[in-house]
DNA sequence: AGATGTGAATGAGTTCACAGCT
DNA sequence: AGCTGTGAACTCATTCACATCT
């Protein structure tokens, strides 16, 4: 097996931003388009296009440029959004249904197919697409709808138990907007999102 | 005037969450600690801790190690966060009215206390602890509120008009949740915040 | 003795500049 | 002629290792 050196998120991130602006060029009927333009068109870097293509592969023609959407079709195989990614989430609370409802969540290779939260009040209550389930439904839930992305929107205090029950349940990617840790555990990847921590990042720069 | 060499995102969001370290610490009555066993309990790294604090000064006490108490209140002033913020969210859908309520909005320094839709069915109507107002009354309520952060929950279409009225209005950070680029202001400082990217980060590691 | 604060070394990420292909 | 793909240079960030202070 070839070594894999494992590539940045910086790389990933900007692999997604080419996407769409593919996407969008593709919607204006452009056929072709150089980095140089590409980067100008969507402020982005010509080199850093280039640089971050060649880590996997050769993607253009010398002259001419890429070829908008064999670039953006290669571009969503790479990126794993030529097939569905259901997604089970944990906790609907205002964040929890926010995302259920969230139209970058329900959009292209991603739909959230189910919810689960303690509260028995909220049990059979329908958001978005599906009606919200008790915690111990998911290993059923993922089971039946072959999620593989758990997202977290819990209470901190019940963070480690749900995300617990997401691995036991088979899942194999979390996106955790608790603010606690979670430990890791091999064949699941987890991201951590803390919306709070950008606030203060701006508190900063306006100052004490 | 010093030539004040810009921070970096990952120090300042390092030192956030030294902060929230320090907090927990206070709590359990530790008066003093070292970088070393700060980075053990935390899971961070000692060494980074000294080199992001040493940007700012010094804190500690050589052969000691930190006062916890003192250095979460300088952390905390470093900051920004000993004094009030309020915030304004333009957009009260979903994930504008999830973040009214979200607790890392409310609490301690920061407080949402006003929100902005164009839709005049919502116009009127209580979300977590303000009335929903018309897009035109921004500028009254930031001068009425003295709020200095703007957060964008719009629909991406009406994200540039939005931001442009916060700004006329007299916001000073912007909080961007749209994909819209916003075009840079002088004395505005705008964070972007993209949930669907993480998913697709997600999405690479689970493969094609 | 023991921990901080920091120059020096390493590593990651970006930009430059150009060889090589169309 | 023009644009890609890429080694080399550079910048930014992290880690090492130790002089310095209590």
């Amino acid at each position: 097996m070839p070594n894999t050196p494992e590539v940045s998120s910086l790389t990933l991130n900007r692999l997604s931003i080419y996407l769409r602006s593919l996407r969008q060029l593709e919607e204006e009927r452009v056929a072709t388009i150089s980095s140089q333009e590409l980067a100008h068109r969507f402020h982005l870097s010509a080199t850093q296009i280039r640089k971050d293509l060649a880590q996997f592969g050769e993607f253009g023609i010398r002259g001419v440029g890429y070829d908008v959407a064999q670039l953006a079709l290669r571009l969503s195989r790479l990126l794993g959004l030529e097939r569905r990614h259901a997604i089970v989430i944990c906790g609907i609370g205002n964040l929890g249904r926010a995302l259920a409802e969230y139209w970058g969540f329900n959009h292209g290779p991603f739909a959230v197919v189910a919810g689960v939260d303690q509260d028995p009040r909220k049990i059979g209550k329908r958001v978005g697409t599906f009606v919200i389930a008790a915690p111990d439904e998911i290993e059923r839930l993922v089971r039946e709808t072959g999620a593989e992305i758990g997202v977290l929107t819990v209470p901190p205090s019940a963070a480690r138990e749900s995300y617990l029950a997401l691995v036991d349940a088979g899942i194999r990617a979390v996106l955790n907007f608790t603010l606690q840790r979670l430990e890791p555990r091999p064949g699941v990847r987890v991201k951590n999102v803390d919306l709070r921590i950008n606030l203060e990042e701006l508190a900063f720069h306006l100052g004490g």
